[in-house]
DNA sequence: ACCTCATTCAACCTAAAGGTTGAATGACAG
DNA sequence: CTGTCATTCAACCTTTAGGTTGAATGAGGT
């Protein structure tokens, strides 16, 4: 998994569209039309959206007949969620590190505003 | 939390250049000048990320003379990672169930092609 | 063969992303 | 109060997003 993978994830995670699809997807595979019914969109539009969760590997579509059969793939999912796991975890160790040292240190005082820049 | 944020904050992050940032921000607090000066971009570049990230809510930025200095805000990263935490669950679980379906009812045969369409 | 249905492709449009520059702002040093 | 430094703003440019339409493709039914 690359940066590039995660761009096309969380780029394809930014829409409420995408996002009601994948919604959708979850509860079991779909054609495109069933898919594109609910949704105040033309059928080519919801084909590009489709395009775009494919692109990220959210989703794969496969012939069946003269339709399409989308599903679910939760592996990109995954790589997205390790990716924010991994940064909140860290983040939130840092601020709390960072806390403790102002509330240990300072005592109401700010000897912890000497930095050198 | 709203729909919104959702989108805000998962394009926040489809940028390679913001993660970047974002990562760097991890490890302390910095002015947008240090924050820009390995990135391959011009200063109002940076600082045009920065709005993204401040529109996101993953970052503040506050004036402190003629600087301003950047933090984390890691509860907006943490909406995110309740989304996909949700949503990465409530897949497996449901493909789950479809793939212990067909291995169980199926044994090879396919009359889980039952399908009425 | 022919018509229909599901889907995509191609062309187009408008708006937003992501970048650049150069001027404007506003704090600080002399 | 003037110059400099950190940052933003405004204007611009090019590429991508997100949407539309209408024609093309390709499987199925008759």
């Amino acid at each position: 998994m690359v940066e590039q993978d995660l761009n096309h994830i969380f780029h394809a995670l930014s829409n409420p569209t995408r996002r009601a699809i994948l919604g959708r997807l979850a509860s079991g595979e779909t054609t495109v039309g069933d898919l594109s019914q609910p949704l105040p969109l033309s059928f080519a539009g919801v084909s590009k959206h489709l395009g775009v969760l494919e692109r990220a590997n959210l989703v794969t579509r496969e012939a069946r007949g003269r339709e399409r059969v989308c599903r679910l793939n939760p592996a990109a999912l995954r790589d997205a969620q390790d990716w924010l796991e991994f940064h909140t975890r860290f983040w939130t160790e840092r601020l709390d590190a960072l806390g403790a040292l102002v509330e240990a240190g300072a005592g109401g005082a700010d000897e912890d505003e000497s930095e050198q820049r």
